[in-house]
DNA sequence: GAATTGAACTAACGGACGTTAGTATACTCC
DNA sequence: GGAGTATACTAACGTCCGTTAGTTCAATTC
């Protein structure tokens, strides 16, 4: 049993989890092809075939960690399709995905190695996280033009917003090295937080359009 | 000679630049230790000990990408840092960085992999592109409070502004697979070009700051 | 024309990789 | 208690990797 499960009196994770774990990091540090199943087998601590008793393959291990990974991610946009969209409704949904990627960084990181590098799987990642934000064309129920005084341009601006989440992540290192503190601490992750509710409220309450051709 | 030199009358790129050519896209799509010098090799069309005659080793081709990278990406900033802020350069300072990231999108992603998994000089090449915009605490000649009404959020916003024009570059297959266009059309650039510009537009004309906490 | 240099090549090394085969051990079910 | 299953192990394979050594050939220099 490890360590932290008898600190916080959950079950023992079963080998296969501890594997996803480890795997999960991994893949999110350095992307499928330069992972190795010896060190996914070293930080679980046996040996790499024995890794073979409970995934196919590597890939199979791979495709085991991203579909943990979608099932962990997809609970925030599906609540937000289930009721009406309005400025709060996003609001809300952009608070509950930055804390959530805070809270496990591994679903950013994973999934900007796959937009650089590819790998099994990539675009039915890309498909089950993403697609729900697009498929319908729906729109503000508390606006009445289109945000930013471009219809056209509210997919861009979906895409931005996730983008400016994921990458605060992604770009984590830059964040310490140049603004000299702890990304992941909890009062960096309220300076982001606050950031990106201004940056939406301020697009909410931008009318000014008529200024840029 | 290379097809492309003939076309474009230049000079005929020599083998050190060609390995140079070949290994910034090797690099920028896969990252350091996923590239193999035998690919790069094969690009080049010559064996790979023969890239011994021009650089080191692995590592010393991969900071001669990077070195040549950043001198090509330094003009803008040092060029906005030149003369006074205002709302006005900012937002030319923006247009060109949007325009040069999408006529080469290698910096963008080999600095992406480098924040992900590190690599040699990683450290280095974030402080050389992005030291300048942060260690003079200069702020705009033009406004009279702080950008979004908190001074300590300034640096965040320049870190995010930066981050979404490279996420662009970096997340473009998911816009390719998401938005059903190439990302790199000249048309989607510009689509890109106006969200980003009217993004900073909103955010200076900003002033609801009392509305979030 | 001989000597030097630059840049390509082949051959080979030691190591790491994903994967397979075969084996040993411990728990479960009758 | 014996059979069966699950899960760990060691040993080994073929392949690819970065790198070194040594060779060849053409261009340059004296």
């Amino acid at each position: 049993m490890s360590d932290q499960a008898v600190a916080d009196n959950l079950p023992p994770a079963s080998t296969a989890e501890r594997i996803l774990d480890a795997a999960e990091d991994l893949f999110a540090e350095r992307g499928y092809s330069a992972t190795s199943l010896g060190d996914v087998a070293d930080r679980v601590g046996i040996r790499s075939p024995s890794l073979y008793n409970h995934f196919r393959n590597k890939e199979a291990l791979y495709r085991a960690v991203m579909a943990r990974l979608v099932t962990d991610f997809s609970g925030p946009i599906a609540e937000l399709r289930a009721g009406p969209i309005t400025h709060e409704r996003v609001l809300e949904w952009l608070e509950t995905i930055v804390r959530q990627h805070h809270a496990n960084p591994n679903l950013a990181r994973l999934l900007q190695h796959a937009a650089l590098s590819g790998g099994p799987g990539t675009s039915d990642l890309i498909e089950q996280l993403f697609r729900p934000m697009f498929d319908s064309s729906r729109s503000f129920e508390d606006e009445p033009g289109p945000v930013l005084g471009d219809a056209a341009l509210q997919p861009w601006a979906v895409m931005a917003f996730n983008n400016l989440v994921m990458s605060y992540i992604t770009m984590a290192p830059m964040y310490r090295d140049l603004l000299g503190q702890d990304p992941f601490s909890e009062c960096a992750m309220e300076q982001q937080l606050k950031l990106v509710k201004t940056l939406l409220q301020a697009v909410f309450e931008y009318r000014g359009h008529h200024l840029l051709s």
